[in-house]
Order: C-alpha cells, then structure tokens, then sequence
RNA sequence: GGGCGGUUGGCGCAGUGGUUAGCGCAGCUGCUUUACACGCAGUUGGUCGGGGGUUCGAAUCCCUCACCGCCCA
C-alpha cells in the first residue's frame, strides 16, 4: 500500500473483493457447521418479480438484509441468507405477451396457445429473468448463490402443489361464486395488491325514481355508474334517517331498463346501517353484482342477483336492449341520455372519486360475481398469537388465546386427537364451508420436532397492530388466476352421465342429500360443496377406480388415484374431482379423460411457502426430518420487508409456517419504509424520479450508496432519498481511505507494526479516543439490537469524523512530529488498535472498502483465517471493553474530562483568534496560565491545535499586560497578547452577548432553587445537579467578566 | 366513517419529565496548514403546529383543535 492513491477508487476494488469473496466460497451457507456455539442465523430474501430490475427500494431493503448478515457473520454465527425470484403471474405474462405482440408475432395469446405461450415465457425467463440478483452483486449482497430459487422450480412447484391437495383434504379449499376483483381486459381475477387506485374525474348522477305505495312521491338516488341501474335490487337507506325511515319496506319502480315493463321494475326499499346520511342523498341504489359493499347488503337482506356485464366489461342483455352489447363506459354515457330523455335526471355534477385500476392492465377493474378457488385460512389463531403486540401485550383483539403456539408445540405430533375441534379449522364461521367429514384432524405436516418459537417481534412494532387487526377480520382468500404462467391448481374433472351414477353404488337419496346441503349454503349460485364418500359413510380416502375408458366402476381402495371427490351438481349431474401431485396419476387422469382445472394459483400462494420450499421442504415427514438446512435455518432469524405487503406476504408466510412447519418462518420482521424523492414524492417509473442504483454505483460506488441510504433510512419512517445522500456517502469512504493512508505514511519510518499497546505511555488524548472507540462500540451494538441503523450511521459517522479524525488524528501529529520514538510507536499502535476496530465496525455498512483496507493495512496478518485473516468478513465483532481493561489502559473519567477540557481550550483560543481578525496565515504565540499540572506532551498538542507558534507556560501569579484578551476553562487561562492595531469589537460584542445568555442562565437556576416547593419535592440528586450547575455558571460568569475586561477600552 | 403515523432552525432527522433542545446537509466568513478541497477552521439560524391541563419542572405526559401522509371501510 505504498503507493495509495490519493482519492478512493471504488470500482477494481470492488469488483476484485466480489469475486474473492465468491471464490472463497464466504457466502455459502453450511449446516453442517452450525453447533451450540456456532449457532445459525437466516434470512430469505423476499424473492422480487422474475421480471424486475433493481430500484431504489430493493437497494433499501437488501442493504439491510446485507447489513444484518455480515454482522451476524462477525458474530460467529453460520449465515445462510438465501435468495430467488418469484414468477409473478400476470406480470410476467404481460411482458411476455407485450413483446410477442410488439414484435407482431402474435395478435392474441390465443394465436399461440396456453403451451407454447408457457414455453416462450419460459424461454424469456431463461434469458432475461432474474437480472436483478445479478444486479444485488454490485450492492455486495452476500446471497448463498448456491441456493437461488424460483417459485417455478420444479421441486418448489410441488411444494405447492402438496399445499394445495392437502387444504383440499382439510376441507379449506373450495370453489365458489364471490365477490372478487377482475381485470375485464386481462380477464383473470386479481388480488387486491395487483389494484390500485386511482382518482378519477366522472360525475355524480342524481335521479328520481316512484314510491310504488305512493304515487307522486319520488327518492332521489346519487351514483357514479348509472349503467349498473339495470342491475339494481333494492335501494338503501339508513334505519335512523328521520327523511326516509316510514318509507322502508315499500317500494320502487328502478329507474332502468325502460324497455320492460314497470311492473317488472318493482324494487324494495330496505334499511341497512352501512348507508350514510349524508353521502350523495342519502339513499343507496342496492346492486349486488357489481359492489362489493353492495354484495354483501345483498347477503344481509338476501337480494337477487343481477349480473349485466360480461367477462369483458360490455353489457348484457338484461341491461336492456338500448345499453346491450354496449362498452360499460358507453353504457354510461347512454344511461345518462335515456334518464335524461325520460325526464328522471336531476343533475350531473362534476366528481371525483377512487378507483381500482388493474396494475398491470391499467383499466378499472369490476367487482365482479366470479366463481373462484376460495381458501379458508389456516392457522389463524396461532399467527395471531404469535406476534408482540406494541407495549408487550400479546393479547389485543377478543377471541385469541395467548400461549397457544407454545401449547402446540407440547404435543410434536399435532394437536391431540381427543381436541374437540381441530385447531385453525374451528374459528370457520358458520356460513362457510364445513369441514370435510371424515377429514383428518390437523397435525403440521413439516418437522415440528423443535420447540416452537413462541413470539415474533415487528419492528417497528406499531404494525403489529396492524396486523392483528387485519387477521380478525380476513376474509377468505380467492387463490384462482385465469392466466396460463403459473402453478396450475392439480385438480382433474370429470362429468359423468346419469347413468353411470348407480355404478357408484350411490341411490338418489344421498344425490338429494347432497343436493340439499348444496341448496343451504348462503354462497348459493353455483357452489359445489366439497364431499366425498366411500361406498359406507363419509370418509376422505375416498377411491374412484376408473376403467381405461374413462368410465367409473367402483369404489375401490386402490392407490391408482389419491384423492377423489364425488359431487353431485344442482341438475343432478356428478363431477368427479381428483387431486394429484402424483406425473404418474396427472398421466393416467389425463388418459382416462379427466381434465385438469384450466385455472393457475396466485403467485402468493407460492411466495407464502417461501420460507420453507426454498429449504428443501417435502412434505414427506421421513425426508424432511432429514433436512439439515431446515434443521438448521428454519425458523428463520430475520425478515426485512415492506410493510404493504404485510398482509398479502408476511401474515401468510406466517400462517403457512405454523400449518406446515408447525413453527413460525422468522422471529423478527423488520419493515422498511417508502423510498421517496426529496420532495416527497414516491419514486416511480412513471415520474421518472427514481435514480437507476447502477449508475449511482458506477458513480460514487456501492459502499456509498449503501452508506447514503442507511444514514437517510431512519426506523419506522419513508426515506426521503436524495442523490446528494450518496455523495455524501462517497466522501465519508473518501475520509476512510485517506485516514488510513495518513496512518501508513506514519508507519512507514520504522515499518514496524509493535501490536500491544503499552499502558504507561497513554496520553489523555490516547485515552479519550479509546474510550470514545468503546462508547461507538456500545452505541453500534445497541443499535443493531434495535434495527436503528441511521442511529448506528449516526455514531460511526460522529465517531470516526468528529472525534477520531478532527481531534485525535490532529492531536496525534503533535507526537509525530516530536522526537520521541516510543510515544510515536505507542501511538501507531493505539491508531492501528482504533482503525482495526472501526473497519470491523464499518464492514456490515461498507464491506468493500473496509476489506480492501483490512489487508492493505496489514490487518488480516496473523490472525486465524476464519477470524479475519482471510477476509474481515469473518473478523469478530468488536467488544466494548470490560471493567478490567479499562484499569489497564487507565481508562477513566479524569482521562476523558482532561483531554475534552483541552480541546474546549481549543475552541476557545481559535474563536478568539478568529474574533479579533488575525491573520490566519500567521502563527502566533499564546500565553497559557495552566490551573494546575500540565504535562509538557499536552502542551504540545495545544500549541499544534491551536496552529501556534508558541505555547508558553506562565506561573499562577502572572498578569497579563493590560489589554490582553483571554480565555479560559478548568484546564487554565489562555492568553492572545496582541501587537499593532487590531478591531476588538467583534470580540467585545461577542463576550457581551454571551455574559447575557449566562446571566439569563443564573437567574433561570437562581429562581428555580429559590422556589421553596422546588427543594421539598425534587429529588436530592437533581437538587444538587442545580446547584453545581449555579456554580458552574458563576465561573463561566467570572471568566467572560475577566475577558472582557482584558480588552482595550 | 374507523385506525395508524407525522408536525422540532431553509431541508432531512435525533431527542418519551430535569444543564444553554442536539446532529447532518445547505447557508455565511476565511483557508492550496505535506491524510483528505470528496478537505480544514470559525459561524448565523429554532419561544419544538395552535390552545388548554397535569407537575416544583413539559419538545417529552393528558385533553382538544388544525394541517399533512398512509391504511381499512
């Protein structure tokens, strides 16, 4: 390091360390490593779309991860940090079918068909998919590599599909016609984080419609979407609403379709609590079909359903033959002409409300009537009350039982079988499918041979409510995607005629007793209800031995197909459903003409497995026991997250791991903040304000940026991100690289490198440093145990600038410049002793420079190759220090106060020099009148600190000449004697100014220990803090006065 | 409508009952001082959103209002 560039260089350094570290293998994660003293330390990466380049937000939060892996390393710990991608269905599908298009390939995704579509989207992930792990390279994230996933993996893909058949088996799958989000363009159903809205301008409609009961009398009715009038079932209004309240239970003419007679039109007014007075006129046109909120009022007052649009968003026929056939949004318009034309609009005005757009499609989407693959979740109790509630409290909400997860894990093999219901399936309300009779009792299908973890904590812990609050009133969730890129649901149909039903030896009387069930289920509209049976009662093994053509002749207990269930459809046809994850029995279906669910799963119902598919995960209890990953990773340490996926991600994550693994995925969730521009805007592609993370890397560097962002990312908080953050971050590696080559230009006389540091040759400014080096020790590794890293920034950046470079380094040079070869080599060694520590502290937040100035420095020689001699990757932790060495090294309060009181004197003798205009080119002689010893060493520092010429010492009973300005603190009076004409005005206003403040400050204690209730009531120690404070005062008093009056009139 | 978060010098943030409310950036004034101008030295800015209360003492605790943001309905 002999020749060190003057100005850091990042790019061949980092790219050289990468690659080391790679080729070292200081990534991979071994189990086999993990023991009672080298315990395990996890975190999955939360797989980012197949599709996705890096943003500001994945710098963000694999910062962290990063941070929060390489100081685990440090620790000693085995570190598995494990990365992947997930498919994202329709997005991925979307480019896919983007660029065929744009290439005029095809014009629909028809044109190519579901297989061939599948290929090509197959062979764009092979080629472009994934670019952005690459790009985490250039962060320095410290991924196993080794272990990359992809939800689409072929193991992982059976991962899912064995989830799927066994909450089938469980009874918490079903299929049903609800409520859901769809794209009319992409034509799938989509989860509501694939929504986002949207303002939209439009108008508010008012229009009148006739009391049936009392002619003459007429409701006005507000919407925004008068094309859904057709659609309506009711109108609304709230039962405490003195305007409308004796008008419940009569009756309306609906205002469209105007071709069907009005007899036809009759609708009931009803009351519901969800109507509000004062929104539009306070009465709500009721439209079950096409409202969520609509929907479910449809459900309390058991409404008919009217669906007037088509998969596509066009009109059907019962919107009526004017609106028929018609776009929805034409259909708008239209409807407003006809109401207009008949005479029942009042007004349109101008309005802006929220709408749910299709991310991906970018068009509103519908509520739509869809039947779905629905699941009910499981493990809810246990999710809740595994997770911390703000203030410690695990229980928030009614209905939970805190302990429950350790209760679990007293009986490993599940919950008892005497339990009077099964865990996660008896908080099923009762409208809701049943449990499979005959279906097993819940037992976690994973490991479950450890204890249970038994909290979770989120950070900050504020979302922990959030959470709570969410999972006590989830609905279920709708799993089905009408896409083609995805993990297909592994379910096989088949119709059978009438005739072949008896062969099932099944009579009529169990067809009606099915059909009955049916009939009762409030999802009414097409719902079939799980069942299956066996020839004697109900069971769930059931067996359907089906011929090689495709006809069904027994039950049988065969194992040609697995799972298989019997329906038994409203119009008395029979589905046979069968569930496989078996290519053999997925082959023998397919021959026998059964065909599989077109459908594929949302791709969060992969993610949410994440955890533990990406570790080997079988769901085949023998294999899994062997698992040493699992065994050792699982649960996992740590999750760093954003919070608006803590219900489509984390909550999942959690739920799936207690149902499977009998165990939560992580016990420490960490959720990031929004990354912002600095007018505090969110960054998007659309505003162009997001900073591509490459160029800024190939800017100023990864550390920097890494630096840059961690210091602006407080805990809890949106990251206002602004580029001058990371030109910060490079000038704060900047001073690192040069600081150490300060200290390599010191060394270099002797080149010696003398390790121990001696005790007896410690000056004060050697002992405030160390102690200064121990407190950022302490401040880091607190920091770190709350997640703050801008506080952990804060310190190291305040410790190694402030303190270390400006007072220390500066100090230092007073002995490296004097003659006393053993005080200089004492102070290399305290230097190496202080940088060594602080590139140890520093490597978490700037791996590479660090480690490029671990070896360059000489640091790495002579220690132990997994203890930093190879890479400070592996470099320990650094300790604060123990009582005991601290009365080695004399490390103490004296120390510090003196040293602190020197470089106040300092301050002060610079102010006053600055004050009274001297040349600052000029070095000038100051007088020190010390208030008691003063080691010679000390008074060399002062006179290099203060840029002297000279420091002279006088004794205690000197007086300066009249006129000479001062200073002074508990160290002693120091003294500018001054020549020719110079402007003491500055100075005399200054001193002025301040004798005020402290006089203010006099009078503030002075009153406060002068109030009798004061003394009596506030703490001895508090009282005498007052007290030493008026003293300290009173001095400050005194030596203002004294300046002051040193100066010439 | 419900919930959560925020409001501290020009900007971004610390600071959960006890010194003169801190830090960084920006600003201002100087300085090619042999580690660093990606630097050094000095320095100007704040009655802590408004009001009320509790207390010997409030940026900090309570109530209330206002504004901004997010989430849910």
């Amino acid at each position: 390091m002999s020749e060190i560039p003057k100005a850091y260089e990042p790019q061949s350094v980092e790219t050289k360390w990468y690659d080391f570290w790679l080729e070292q293998q200081c990534f991979t994660a071994d189990p086999a490593r993990v023991s009672a003293t080298r315990p395990a330390y996890s975190i999955v990466i939360p797989p980012p779309n197949v599709t996705g380049v890096l943003t500001m937000g994945h710098v963000l939060n694999n910062t962290i991860q990063d941070i929060l892996a390489r100081k685990a390393r440090m620790e000693g710990k085995e570190v598995l940090w494990l990365p992947g991608t997930d498919h994202a269905g329709i997005a991925t599908q979307n480019v896919v079918e983007k660029t065929l298009k744009k290439a005029g390939e095809i014009k629909h995704r028809d044109d190519l068909g579901r297989e061939a579509l599948v290929a090509k989207i197959w062979e764009w992930k092979e080629k472009y998919g994934g670019i952005i792990l690459k790009q985490l390279r250039a962060l320095g994230a410290s991924c196993d590599w080794t272990r990359t996933r992809f939800t689409m993996d072929p193991e992982y893909s059976r991962c899912v599909q064995k989830v799927f058949v066994d909450l089938y088996k469980k009874g918490l799958i079903y299929r049903g016609k609800r409520m859901v989000n769809w794209c009319p363009a992409s034509l799938t159903a989509l989860s509501d984080e694939e929504v986002v809205m949207k303002e939209q301008k439009g108008f508010m409609y008012h229009f009148r419609v006739e009391v049936v009961e009392l002619p003459g009398t007429f409701l006005t009715i507000a919407t925004t979407r008068p094309e859904t009038i057709p659609a309506d079932t009711a109108v609304a209004v709230n039962p405490n609403d003195p305007r409308y309240q004796h008008l419940v239970g009569k009756h309306v003419y609906r205002a469209l379709p105007l071709d069907v007679p009005k007899e036809q039109r009759i609708i009931p007014i009803i009351a519901d609590e969800h109507v509000t007075f004062d929104f539009g006129t306070g009465v709500l046109k009721v439209t079950p079909a096409h409202d969520k909120a609509d929907y479910e009022i449809g459900l309390r007052h058991k409404l008919p359903v009217i669906d007037i649009l088509t998969p596509d968003g066009k009109m059907t026929a019962e919107a009526g033959v004017d609106l028929a056939g018609l776009d929805r949004f034409v259909a708008r318009k239209k409807a407003h002409e006809i109401l207009e034309a008949a005479g029942a609009l009042e007004k349109a005005e101008p309005y802006t409300n929220n709408v749910g757009f299709s991310e991906r499609a970018d068009v509103p989407i519908e509520p739509r009537l869809s039947e779905q693959w629905f699941l009910k979740y499981p493990s809810v109790e246990e999710s809740k009350a595994c997770v911390l509630q703000p203030g410690g409290l695990t229980e928030l909400s009614p209905g939970h039982r805190p302990g429950k997860a350790a209760q679990i894990g007293s009986h490993p093999e599940g919950v008892p079988e005497d339990s009077a219901t099964p865990a996660g399936v008896e908080s099923l309300s009762g409208d809701q499918p049943r449990v499979l009779p005959g279906a097993k009792l819940r037992q976690p299908s994973g490991l479950n041979t450890k204890e249970p973890s038994a909290q979770m904590r989120f950070y900050p812990d504020r979302w922990a409510k959030v959470y709570d609050h969410w999972l006590s009133g989830i609905q279920d969730w709708c799993i089905s995607r009408q896409l083609w890129w995805g993990h297909r649901i592994p379910v096989w149909i088949k119709r059978i005629a009438d005739a072949d039903f008896t062969k099932l030896g099944l009579n009529r009387a169990d067809a009606n007793y099915f059909s009955e069930e049916f009939e009762n289920n409030p999802n009414d509209g097409g719902v079939f209800l799980p069942h299956s049976f066996s020839g004697t009662n109900q069971t769930s093994d059931c067996h359907v031995l089906v011929a090689k053509d495709g006809s069904i002749h027994s039950f049988s207990r065969t194992n040609q197909i697995s799972d298989c269930h019997v329906f038994v459809a409203k119009d008395g046809s029979i589905e046979v459903r069968a569930l496989t994850t078996s290519d053999k029995e997925m082959a023998a279906l397919n021959q026998m003409g059964f065909t599989q669910d077109p459908d594929v799963l949302d791709t969060w119902f992969s993610s949410w497995l994440w955890p533990f598919a990406t570790m080997g995960w079988t769901d085949d209890k023998a294999s899994d026991a062997k698992n040493a990953t699992l065994k050792a990773f699982y649960p996992t340490t740590d999750l760093v997250t954003g919070p608006d996926i803590i219900f489509f991600w984390v909550a999942r994550m959690i739920m799936a791991g207690y149902e499977y693994m009998g165990d939560l995925p992580f016990r420490n969730v960490y959720f990031t903040g929004i990354i912002r521009d600095k007018q505090g805007r969110k960054m998007s592609k659309s505003l162009g304000n997001s900073p591509d993370p490459l160029d800024l890397i190939a800017k100023y560097g990864a550390d920097a940026l890494r630096f840059g962002v961690m210091r602006a990312a407080p805990l809890g908080q949106d990251v206002l991100f602004d580029e001058q953050s990371v030109e910060l971050g490079r000038n704060f590696c900047n001073k690192l690289w040069n600081a150490c080559r300060f200290r390599q230009m010191m060394g270099t006389a002797d080149s010696v490198i003398e390790g121990e540091i001696n005790p007896s040759l410690l000056t004060s400014d050697d002992q405030w440093i160390l102690l200064r080096l121990d407190q950022a020790i302490r401040e880091v590794t607190q920091a770190f145990t709350e997640y703050k890293f801008s506080d952990a920034t804060a310190t190291l950046y305040r410790c190694f600038w402030g303190e270390y470079c400006d007072w220390y380094v500066e100090a230092s040079k007073a002995a490296f410049h004097g003659d006393n070869e053993k005080l200089k080599v004492n102070k290399l060694a305290v230097i190496d002793f202080v940088l060594g520590n602080l590139l140890r502290l520093f490597h978490p937040f700037l791996p590479f420079i660090t480690e490029e100035l671990w070896h360059g420095m000489g640091y790495a020689q002579d220690l132990p190759d997994d203890r930093g001699g190879k890479t400070l990757m592996f470099a320990t932790w650094p300790k604060a220090f123990s009582e005991d060495e601290k009365a080695y090294f004399g490390l103490d309060e004296t120390a510090d106060r003196v040293a602190q009181a020197k470089y106040d004197l300092v301050s002060l003798g610079r102010t006053l020099r600055r004050e009274l205009k001297l040349d600052p080119a000029k070095k000038l002689k100051f007088i020190l009148k010390p208030a008691g010893e003063l080691p010679p060493a000390e008074v060399e520092v002062l006179k290099l600190l203060l840029n002297a010429e000279a420091v002279e010492l006088v004794a205690p009973d000197w007086t300066p000449a009249k006129g000479t300005p001062s200073a002074g603190n508990m160290l002693g009076e120091l003294y500018l004697p001054t020549t020719g004409l110079i402007d003491f005005g500055a100075e005399r206003a200054r001193l002025t100014k301040e004798l005020e403040t402290i006089r203010a400050e006099i009078a503030k204690v002075e009153t406060k220990l002068a109030n009798p209730a004061f003394a009596q009531k506030v703490p001895a120690k508090v009282l005498e803090e007052h007290r030493q404070r008026l003293v300290d005062w009173q001095a400050k008093e005194k030596q203002v006065l004294t300046g002051l009056e040193n100066l010439p009139v």
